[in-house]
DNA sequence: GTCTATATTCCGATAGAC
DNA sequence: GTCTATCGGAATATAGAC
């Protein structure tokens, strides 16, 4: 009944139309765009896809199930809490520095009211943060950590390894510096963030 | 030669345009959508503003007027430096939670390769840190505050504000609390913040 | 200064040949 | 599975009446 599809070439469409999608935006990003990337015929994205939603939303779903889950992982997950702030805050960089597209598109995306697909991604993810928040408020209990609101400390985890690479190219501008410069900075920062952190909590 | 312009419409048209764009982002807003909100016909806003592209910019420039010379002036400005920091933390958070649309916008555009219209405000404003990096260089070497690079304390600064208020929605999804409990959160992070880079420099 | 009507451009989707 | 040709719809810009 169905042909076999070639996977290379359908690959070859998503991988175009997330480095289109970075450039020019989610919005302003065409068919067009995307096929003349690829160097295939327009028509061949239908082919494959049958709409533009239904490839815009592949691509959408790609990049949220590309890190959000294991960043979930490791925030419920069993480390002691100074290590685990360690490892994630350099895995959680490392994430946003390969995809610095990720959050401005959930950012934009949220925003939006309607967002079914945004919405089914997130059922599927089913984020929370439970596990974070339970050792947060028994180190508190214990006193190994200063009184802190553990929404707060994950808001403020989350800040120090986000904004700055997704707004890099912003922070390079007002503080006159050039690429590498700015580079340099957020790699030093996979490290710092963390003695930072522990710095402010630690009892 | 020229008529004189209601400007009390064109106005209007603008605070219509800021309010669509933030609720469906810059590109999904339609001049029908606009002209919709501001309950007036269409081919009023190209008597008002020509094109599409002009109005957009119009708003986008308005937008970055908003908040970013006082938010320079403040950084650059003669306060001491932690009171300093206490007054920039809350101001700014204050900027942006009345404008959670400005980070979003100014990050997205940069990101474009071509944005010439950007680069005119940017001219236009002149943003530069330079001020604050000074003034810090020159704490540490009165040993009042620990060594730490200015521009990653700018960088730190400017995240805990921004990236809390631009991500609300998700943070208030992954956290699983609702929005007057968020809005609290962020109410209290207006003194919380400052606090918390003092704690950490301090020598 | 505002509206009606129209022109134009652009994009997405589909049918049909190969 | 891929291309050519074409249809249909949406959105912007403009001309001209009031």
């Amino acid at each position: 009944m169905k042909a076999k599809m070639n996977e290379s070439t359908k690959e070859q469409i998503i991988r175009a139309a997330y480095d289109v999608m970075i450039e020019k935006g989610f919005s302003d990003t065409k068919m067009q765009d995307i096929a003349d990337r690829a160097g295939i015929n327009r028509t061949v994205l239908n082919y494959y896809f049958r709409t533009r939603d239904k490839l815009y939303q592949k691509v959408a779903s790609d990049i949220l199930h590309q890190g959000m889950p294991q960043m979930f992982e490791t925030l419920n997950g069993d480390l002691p809490l100074f290590e685990k702030i360690a490892v994630f805050t350099e895995q959680h960089i490392n994430t946003i520095l390969k995809n610095p597209f990720m959050p401005l598109f959930m950012v934009s995306e949220i925003h939006k009211t309607d967002s079914p697909f945004f919405q089914s991604v997130i059922d599927n993810i089913k984020p929370n943060i439970d596990g974070f928040v339970t050792q947060v408020e028994k180190e508190i209990a214990l006193k190994h950590i200063i009184p802190i609101h553990p929404i707060q400390l994950y808001i403020n985890i989350i800040s120090l390894c986000v904004y700055p690479v997704m707004g890099k190219p912003l922070f390079s501008m007002f503080a006159g510096i050039d690429e590498p410069a700015m580079t340099q900075l957020l790699e030093d920062r996979k490290k710092e963030v963390a003695q930072m952190i522990i710095k402010l909590i630690k009892a």
